[in-house]
DNA sequence: GCCGTTTTCGGCCCGACTGTTTTCAGTCG
């Protein structure tokens, strides 16, 4: 995909136009980049479907943006962003990225000093040159040097999962507080996105002059022990990183205006610009404070009264990405999200079998105490010999186990069944590595590429496509081959990938543990009427609950119950 | 540069915190 390419250029020509102090150009060139970021289609494809009026069809794009997009896709530069780019020498992409420098700033450091890159900042810092310029001083040179550190250090994106249990550990303690009446995470870990770059807290309190408490919250706050540093302690906001290098902002607001907060502070950014324009033209004014017509507060209290006095339905935080969301809300049309309670089952589990943790009947008992009416066993096959991969031997010997663990479930009057799957390799030439006549005494079977990553798209593309067409296939794992966090995606046509999953009715995983199958195509896959399997992928029966995350990116492709396959009751999968 | 249920011209989201320049610009989200 182009989109992120194409995007980062036309923010790039937006933040120089930002130096040379245009109005109102930087601005168009930003959102055009955001829209084009979200964009699900592939940029490149529009354009060769449509053209360069296909271009000029992206919200924020016109003649001017499309005919510079056209010029990337078709040449792989923009002479404009090469001509702006050598009027001024500075290496903008670098320098914003230290946290405390805008253009404005950066431009100064360059016109008084010749700073041009993060080397030059980091020599100007040295020999303590930036602290005399007209408006910065002691401090802000103090808080650049720190910024670079940080920045030295990698800050990266982190996890949701990784982040989950620690933001509900710092709720847990602020739920103590006497006073606060409500409390949520904000941002993007409450719209569940599935790497977080700083996490927002919002808490309401009955009076906002209360002065103890304001104090007492923020002070809680900055003195949590994985504090290393307090950016910033107001009496609404506070700002701090923690030892593992992630920035936490805690807001305070008054109880009537929690809805407003709330909605206000958890984004996305284009969702909320898009929702305020809206309510200018109703003649309103929306900000965190609330709802106002004429200075006078007409909602705030909660999100749901906001969006109703607006002309439209709630918008579930997953959903608000402004990708259509917000039309189908004003025509009362939103999709019924999943939720993790419709999960009936998981089919992607691992056991002993194949190197697991725990056995078939550990696995089982711990999928019944989640609630689940099935479980399907997915080991790896024989080619996957790291992993004690099962050959049609060892198959056939673990449906014996099933067979009897499922019959003592019947003897005991417990409503639930293991089923037999598997995990089975897809090998170089896009052949199975178990014969037919042994996948035909499976359950289900499920497909996965584990080798040979690094082939060219269009061949990874067929080897997946052969295995896909497969009559006894059911179930593609983990499409793209990302694991999030570890590992990027093999080179494959998706498109393609998902035009032989229609056809031949094979159901497309996203995997919990890796979240490969981004969000975007899955709400694509859904649109094309493919079904989708939420799998934990789990390798020991604790893993079995990162099913949740698996939900919250099914969630952020729009999914409903009847598109997930394991939502489904076992009568109602039809298998035998 | 983009856009249109007031508009093809004239608008473009909004507020807190910080540091520094004592009244505000810059940055951030």
């Amino acid at each position: 995909m182009k989109n992120q390419e194409v995007a980062q250029i036309l923010f790039e020509i937006g933040e120089f136009l930002e130096l040379q102090e245009i109005p109102f150009k930087p601005q168009a060139y930003q959102q055009a980049a955001i829209a084009i970021d979200n964009m699900e289609e592939d940029i490149l494809d529009l354009y060769k479907k449509e053209g360069i009026k296909g271009l000029e069809k992206i919200s924020g794009v016109g003649k001017s943006i499309a005919e510079k997009i056209e010029e990337f896709l078709k040449t792989g530069k923009v002479k404009y962003l090469k001509e702006i780019k050598k009027s001024s020498p500075i290496d903008l992409e670098e320098l914003t990225k230290v946290e405390g420098l805008g253009v404005k700033r950066i431009k100064k450091l360059w016109k008084e000093l010749g700073v041009r890159n993060l080397k030059d900042l980091e020599k100007a810092l040295d020999d303590h040159k930036i602290a005399p310029l007209f408006g910065f001083g002691e401090k802000m040179e103090q808080n650049i040097l720190e910024s670079i550190q940080f920045l030295r250090q990698g800050r990266g994106r982190f996890l949701l999962r990784e982040i989950i249990p620690e933001v509900e550990r710092i709720l847990e303690k602020f739920k103590k507080i006497k006073g606060v009446v409500n409390l949520s995470v904000a941002g993007s870990t409450r719209r569940r996105k599935e790497t977080i770059g700083d996490v927002d807290f919002l808490i309401a309190i009955k009076d906002t002059t209360d002065k103890y408490l304001v104090e007492k919250i923020m002070n809680t706050f900055v003195s949590m022990d994985e504090v290393i540093k307090i950016v910033g302690k107001g009496e609404t906001k506070s700002s701090i990183r923690t030892k593992n290098g992630l920035s936490m902002d805690l807001r305070l607001v008054s109880e009537g205006s929690f809805g407003a907060a709330i909605q206000y502070f958890t984004g996305s950014k284009d969702h909320n610009i898009a929702l305020r324009r809206i309510a200018i033209k109703q003649g309103y004014k929306l900000n965190e404070y609330g709802l106002f017509r004429n200075e006078r507060k007409i909602k705030g209290e909660t999100e749901e009264e906001i969006y109703e006095k607006l002309g439209m339905n709630w918008i579930p935080p997953e959903m608000r990405e402004n990708q259509g969301e917000i039309e189908l809300a004003i025509q009362k049309k939103l999709p019924i999200l999943v939720e993790l309670k419709d999960i009936k089952g998981d089919f992607h589990c691992h056991t002993s079998w194949d190197g697991g943790e725990h056995s078939i009947k550990e696995i089982a008992e711990r999928a019944i105490s989640l609630g689940y009416e099935y479980i399907g066993i997915a080991d790896h096959t024989q080619s996957l010999k790291i992993e004690n991969g099962l050959d049609e031997k060892r198959i056939l010997e673990q449906r014996k186990e099933i067979d009897l663990l499922n019959k003592s479930f019947i003897d005991k009057g417990i409503d639930f069944k293991i089923l037999q799957g598997s995990e089975v390799d897809i090998l170089k030439d896009g052949s199975l590595d178990i014969n037919d006549k042994t996948l035909e005494t499976l359950d289900y079977v499920s497909v996965s590429i584990h080798s040979n990553f690094k082939m060219g798209k269009r061949e990874m593309t067929k080897r997946i496509i052969k295995a896909l067409e497969n009559p006894l296939v059911k179930i593609l794992n983990h499409p793209t081959g990302m694991i999030l966090g570890k590992r990027g995606e093999y080179e494959v046509d998706i498109q393609e990938v998902l035009k032989a999953a229609k056809k031949n009715n094979v159901a497309l995983e996203m995997n919990s543990y890796r979240s490969d199958l981004g969000y975007q195509t899955a709400k694509l896959a859904k649109e094309m009427g493919i079904k989708l399997t939420i799998g934990s992928d789990a390798h020991n029966k604790k893993e079995l609950a990162d099913m949740q995350f698996g939900v919250y990116q099914a969630r952020r492709g729009w999914l409903e119950k009847k598109d997930v396959l394991n939502a489904l009751s076992l009568n109602d999968l039809g298998l035998r």
